[in-house]
DNA sequence: ATACAAATTGTAAACGTTTACATCGTCTAA
DNA sequence: TTAGACGATGTAAACGTTTACAATTTGTAT
């Protein structure tokens, strides 16, 4: 590959000027400008990246990281689109990681993509006490958080009222007369799994039904935690009539779940997720679900880092957005009010 | 951060000798070698992955990107999981760069991933033509291309035998005794969509059924694309009584659609898509599908790249795997006799 | 003891950029 | 005419590694 060197040799300037037109520096001569254009055009010249990374430590190297925790789960898909969209503008370029809830495999790619010297990282702590993700403060480089925040460390973030969309959820199933409402959690160590299942127990509260343990289930926030733990709820003697499921994945195995036993939507059992999914609608029958704005979310996200980048000591910003109860078929019909697609 | 220096200071040694331990070449005297690990715990050593990348032009950068037409494509990511798996495991980091269909951001992309010097690339090429891709051969990068080949170019290949996946539904549709099979295609200048209309095609011929232009529909891959044309197709005076989907999201579509016509699956249509999902089985009716062995081959591709970029030289290999047909209940049920989910 | 091989470590160049600084004309204003 | 400013370009150091080569020490066989 063509480097400086070989554009300035043919253009018979010195790799300085040569630097100086990629970059379009000031004070170039046109006609200059021009013989080196054309050399490079010559010799298909392109830039390498890491050089410039390495020389340059300050934030030249338009590179970003991203860290998922689950990239099978549509809601990350969408946050990725979101901030490869907002990225992909600015000419930045970006290293998609999944750690598969995986916090070990975290850990190392956190590291791997320090040590690549991005500019920056987009991140969805494994938990509050992210040891990792915490050091990023102190190795002063920039970061957001996604979905989850991070304990005594300030930091830009962006998330949803997960508590609020959680309450309003079981709000609507308790209003649609259902009675016995299960939830199935995530993990319990993601803080959203705890804001939900705080959303659930205050929607129960506020309708004096008592809290039962039996009735909520901690899982490891993956479809086949969705398929074991409805069955043990739709197992026992006196079953739920509904199902909060605390995301994307945990919904779908419910569902699996729930045609295994045979039982009707909503008749025999109504079943709200969080987190919508572009087929939602599409299910049958159509799936009422707790909407974050997951694009929304990943391009607000791609926002700040890129602020943050620029201006490394702009205070901290905390973005909390809305979730949307979308109303479809999953739950009894009686009082539709709200939004529906 | 710490670099090769510092903990040469530290451990009263000369960075020659550190970069050694690091990289644990022979001949290294214990006493000194332990000196330097405690010298880079102490000051949480990382090594810069640019800078050994940008010396070592060898394949030392344990890196490489991936390149993939849509990353809202169910398919794609469990390739990429298999992949993911696969480097993982390797102690390599991967870009991945989802291009959006969109050829442009394809080639940026790919340019971008070169000049990061990556290790390797396995790419899912736009189109049989795709010059950039082609230019990697040229180039001496290691690459392999999956999910579509490239024209006159020899290079790894993993695939699946997408002509005989869609003879296989297709007939079954027809042994179905479904009379009127419509084919929405995905953007045609992907390989995989013509090799799927001549499976389609060929099934029509060997029941004796004539082609009807009026059955096939040219989209662009999307979901929108399978609602869109799906609309179309069930507009028809006389309109078809079994759809054929040309992969996820199309499918995903159609059903939207079909869904809107107040239609029943499998009485009053019929539907197979090409490509399983996690959550087929959890649809209503469950979706027959044609499977591809997405996580395999990503895998193997992941697996193809490897040795090249151990072994430059060694032959190009072709991976053609098979599909499977998911017999579910998206058709008819009659003759159901292969395999089940 | 002697010579040569092996083991261990150090020195310095190189990878492809950016960038501070120097150089050298050419203008402009006095 | 000349000093200073400005415009255009070049020189060389630096970024953090790897690695060829040199240097030194140690060991071994004679």
């Amino acid at each position: 590959m063509a480097g400086l060197k070989d554009v300035a040799n043919k253009a018979g300037v010195s790799i300085a000027t040569v630097s100086r037109v990629i970059n379009n520096a000031p004070n170039i001569n046109d006609e200059t400008r021009f013989r080196v254009q054309q050399a490079m055009k010559a010799m298909d010249y392109r830039p390498s990246r890491i050089a410039k990374r390495l020389r340059s430590k300050s934030s030249q190297g338009n590179l970003i990281g991203v860290v998922v925790p689950d990239i099978s789960n549509p809601f990350y898909i969408d946050v990725l689109s979101g901030i490869d969209d907002f990225m992909h503008g600015h000419d930045f370029l970006m290293i998609t990681c999944n750690f598969s809830q995986n916090e070990e495999k975290e850990r190392l790619y956190i590291d791997a993509l320090v040590s690549e010297s991005v500019d920056g990282l987009i991140v969805a702590p494994a938990h509050e006490e992210d040891e990792k993700v915490k050091a990023l403060e102190k190795e002063n480089i920039p970061f957001v958080c996604i979905d989850r925040g991070l304990k005594n460390v300030n930091a830009d973030l962006v998330l949803v009222d997960n508590e609020k969309g959680a309450y309003e959820a079981v709000s609507f199933l308790l209003n649609q007369e259902y009675k016995k409402i299960a939830y199935i959690s995530g993990l319990i160590r993601i803080p959203t799994s705890r804001h939900r299942e705080n959303g659930y127990r205050r929607a129960l509260e506020e309708f004096n039904i008592p809290f039962r343990d039996e009735l909520v289930k901690y899982g490891d926030s993956s479809m086949k935690s969705g398929i074991d733990l409805a069955r043990e709820l739709l197992s026992q003697e006196n079953r739920p009539d509904a199902l909060f499921t605390g995301n994307n994945l945990i919904t779908l195995g419910a569902l699996q779940t729930i045609a295994e036993f045979g039982l009707k939507i909503p008749e025999d059992i109504g079943i709200i997720g969080f987190d919508d999914m572009v087929f939602s609608s599409t299910l049958n029958p159509p799936l009422t679900a707790v909407r974050q704005p997951a694009y929304e979310i990943g391009r607000r996200a791609a926002e700040l880092l890129y602020q943050r980048i620029k201006e490394p000591n702009r205070p901290n910003v905390k973005i909390v957005m809305e979730t949307e109860l979308m109303i479809r078929k999953s739950t009894r019909l009686e009082n539709a009010t709200t939004k529906t697609t």
